[in-house]
DNA sequence: AATGAATGAGGGTTCATTCAT
DNA sequence: GATGAATGAACCCTCATTCAT
């Protein structure tokens, strides 16, 4: 890459980070590209000399914050923290780009890409669900997960729990319960039994 | 109530409803005002004549939703069934207004109540919290809670697993997981011991 | 006229009284049909009944006030008083339905009525004119005023007072010029000449 | 000051002069941007651009009034023609940016200044008040004015006189009477005592 | 390639006026 | 005759997007 084309994937990188920054603070359809623009230092127009228009942009927007939070996510799993150690880090740490992230974000993405692009659902069956597999059947392995259940039901679990502890008004509520509800993971409601 | 009055409160109603299933299927930014008088076949102003503004209507929208979501979750606990069953159609049984709720709207609800009116927080603490906690001591009395486990923790997943599987990009993917999840749920990813 | 009739023009003159009111405290324009309703305790179709809609309301509570404040007018003028006293009245007492008028109200019923019912027109040619007409003999006669200056130059001046006056904005500034301001328009800015 | 730059002010005076044009003869509430907009032949959204809204936009169309009829003023005081030329000029010259002031304007304006910016007080305290004291001094000296009179009072005069002409409704009337209304402003309606 | 300027379309809201009881 | 309810038209303003330099 010359220091033309490295310029130039500099300022995209810098209206993406920009963007995505005011997404997550504010949510999608409260931010302007006028907005966009301003906290980017760069022109309306040179916006859409990158993206076509706010819809693609919300798209690579999308796809930058999903690379950025999967590079995170594989430390996790291939680190050699023991098992029990690396699921509560998957789930409790706020691994992400930003300590909290918008709701409206996240939904509207999920709503978007389920129907048509299907990025999220392509990367995480080509990228997510492999390293899920592998930490999955480790668990299996060491005794921690029934080996009867599927992985795509303890995804959903793990998924679930992820989503919802990275929301802003559910976080600060939950903290004080964390080895409580990471129990209930490991145990179920009916407890340890011992 | 005369008769007037009736007609004015059906009138009321049938803009309620219309907003409802409009904001639970788009979400509330992308729905206008002029859409809803549309779908409530009435004109925009008839609306402002009910209603201030936007604002408000949202949020008598969403005051109109949780009414009626919480006379049907009321009937479940009250009634005669196992617990087992209970818990899976307080979490399962898609026994709210509408089949599909749109994240978006749910989201601007929480958030926006969270700050101020906080009705949510309150119908929930005097109404919903109560029943919850009866229904978990009918739990812990018939073995299936471990009695450690704080009502907080409890409720925050059922709370969640009622969420997720309000989502409409949620629901369809855990639908043949019902049976595992709701195992998860009570033995935990360690699964039952026998 | 019998006791219908009597109720039928209470009710009307309730509505010009709330609409004269409202008018010159915030002006034409930014009084609602409602506004004027909600004041006069009537509903808004009810106005309608008297009146044909907004234009011929304001024609309307024109005519009213110019009604009554002719009849102030008109006391001073026929009263028994020294010359210099009556034009010191008619000019400076705030003797209209109100003290402050709003210049607006003002403004709009001079702009509008000088175009197409020219009722002001009529009024002041019919009955303000005559009485100004002998008031000024009057002055005249007794050496006040010169004998060679028409009524409508005189008129112009008086008039021009009398409003410049009653505007919000300019009379508290002139209140301790009262007496300069009177001597000049008797001697001019020349002075009395001993 | 660039070519760049130019356009955009010359664009900004189009539209301040438009909005003149059509507030002094509709009034201000009367017009909407959108005529405003085609009046200019810019786009509603240009007006925007340049303005922050409506109401920023009468401000400045307003301080824009004042500079340019401030602008002919300052040339008459400092000319070399007599006394009694100038006054008249200052009172009967439609030297003002428009032929004719809509009152509507003139009044809102008034109204909106003696609350807040108090622009109007400011430019008229520390520009016209000095030029003004400077004209009558040379009446007083000159033998035109009579030394014992404040400035105050005669201000007050000339200011009335000069707004009263400029109303649309009182213009056509007043012209037959020029010399009448200057005879009286000079000797009073006593007249001149020879 | 980058920008300031411009725009069409649409959104929420208000108002004078009419409909239906 | 009086009212509550309803409406079409208009207004201010915002936004994603394009034009012209």
């Amino acid at each position: 890459m010359d220091g033309f084309q490295r310029r130039r994937e500099q300022k995209k990188q810098n209206i993406l980070e920009a963007s995505l920054r005011l997404f997550m603070d504010y949510g999608i359809q409260k931010v302007s590209i006028a907005e966009i623009a301003k906290t980017a230092k760069v022109s309306q127009v040179t916006i859409y000399n990158y993206f076509q228009n706010k819809h693609t942009l919300i798209h690579d927007v999308f796809i930058y914050y999903v690379d950025q939070s999967f590079k995170r996510f594989e430390v996790i799993i291939v680190s050699e923290a023991p098992f029990p150690e690396k699921i509560q880090q998957v789930i409790f740490n706020k691994q992400e780009v930003a300590a909290q992230i918008n709701q409206e974000f996240y939904q509207h993405l999920m709503q978007e890409y389920s129907k048509e692009g299907n990025y999220i659902e392509k990367i995480y069956n080509e990228k997510a669900l492999p390293y899920f597999s592998k930490l999955f059947q480790e668990g299996k392995d060491q005794g921690y997960i029934d080996p009867g259940l599927s992985d795509e039901a303890i995804m959903f679990y793990v998924q679930m729990l992820k989503d919802y502890v990275q929301r802003e008004d559910v976080y600060a509520k939950i903290l004080p319960l964390t080895e409580e509800i990471t129990n209930i993971f490991f145990y179920g409601i009916i407890g340890k039994k011992e």
